[in-house]
DNA sequence: TACAGTAGAGAACGTTCGTTCTCCACGCTA
DNA sequence: TAGCGTGGAGAACGAACGTTCTCTACTGTA
């Protein structure tokens, strides 16, 4: 098999695994099983677990702002429509939370690369928002929103936290507009 | 030693030892060291370590509710006092931040006594904001401003998320008071 | 002083898991 | 065809940890 597709499909495997169990209850045989790659060939391409949990974050990440970024372009980049963005994620039937938030509370202490993927997610996500409205304290509000609804979402099973944020978000923005003219 | 000191004893330690590096990276035998109490008599406590990670999840959160209702009812139940408290929460040295929220992220698959403990904590807090400001609505949107900076200064290490989410929440108050009258 | 019961210290057991090693089959070159 | 190197399957190793067991010391009682 080529070292390529090797790669592809064990973060395929490892995407799916650790975001549905965790990163801790998942083993390295279980990555094994599920991508159909030997062993050997895991540890040429991650030569540790924590490379590959950084692939793994690093790689969600990306898939992850890709998917909201595309949806809000195609909402004329409402800062809205990120919680409707938010609000079709908590209903998906796998929504097990932000694999960041939670990736950050099963390590106590994660490796520095770890924690690194963890702050760069937070970081642009934040870096968006603050394209997609005028003032940077605005942007950290509706971040601050996003995040909780995220958390209150996963821990009590309603998507309708996204509404919840939404509003409150209308709210800000249209002080924010008020305070501005 | 008396069992209901060694239970006393052994609440303090898990605490402490739970929340500082994860409830995963902490054995029982961490427990024993810190709290001074055999093994045995650990046992006799809490005959698994489910047992102990519930109460301490349930403890914790007496204590945190107790700890953030009193310092707001010395403010004259300002809601807005629930940030300035969060602020003094994040600047703790050893704030990791909400427990709730670490052991959700790190159980994948958490107990059924683990997860109704988690969600216990966040019911209680929401019910408390719902006390506190006379709109639920409103109270759901502090709420999740005030999860999102509890997340965001945990994981950027920033304790400003409480003055953003502050200002936010601000607003929001404001916002609701005009609409209502 | 003899004894029964309890408690503590720590060894031991069984499992899980990250990581490495062994062994064998297959494909390429002379 | 002989030999060599690569790759896969899975055994094996070593550590960590939840839980239980063993052995010893001590306390209170006749």
């Amino acid at each position: 098999m080529d070292p390529a597709e090797a790669t592809e499909r064990l973060l395929e495997a490892a995407e799916t695994l650790f975001y549905a169990h965790g990163v801790q209850a998942v083993g390295m045989d279980a990555v094994r099983e599920r991508s159909g790659v030997s062993l050997k060939r895991l540890y040429q391409c991650f030569p540790s677990k924590d490379d590959l949990v950084e692939a793994y974050l690093l790689r969600r990440d990306e898939r992850w702002r890709a998917s909201l970024r595309g949806f809000v372009r195609a909402h004329g980049d409402d800062p809205l429509a990120v919680f409707e963005w938010l609000y079709d994620w908590f209903r998906e039937p796998d929504f097990r939370g932000c694999a960041f938030i939670n990736s950050f509370g099963e390590f106590g202490e994660p490796t520095p690369r770890i924690l690194a993927a963890i702050r760069k997610h937070k970081d642009e996500v934040r870096a968006y928002l603050r394209e997609l409205v005028p003032d940077p304290p605005l942007a950290d509000m509706l971040f601050s929103l996003v995040e909780g609804a995220t958390v209150l979402a996963a821990i009590g099973g309603d998507p309708g936290e996204a509404a919840t944020a939404r509003e409150a978000a209308a709210v800000l923005i249209k002080a924010n507009k008020r305070r501005r003219t």
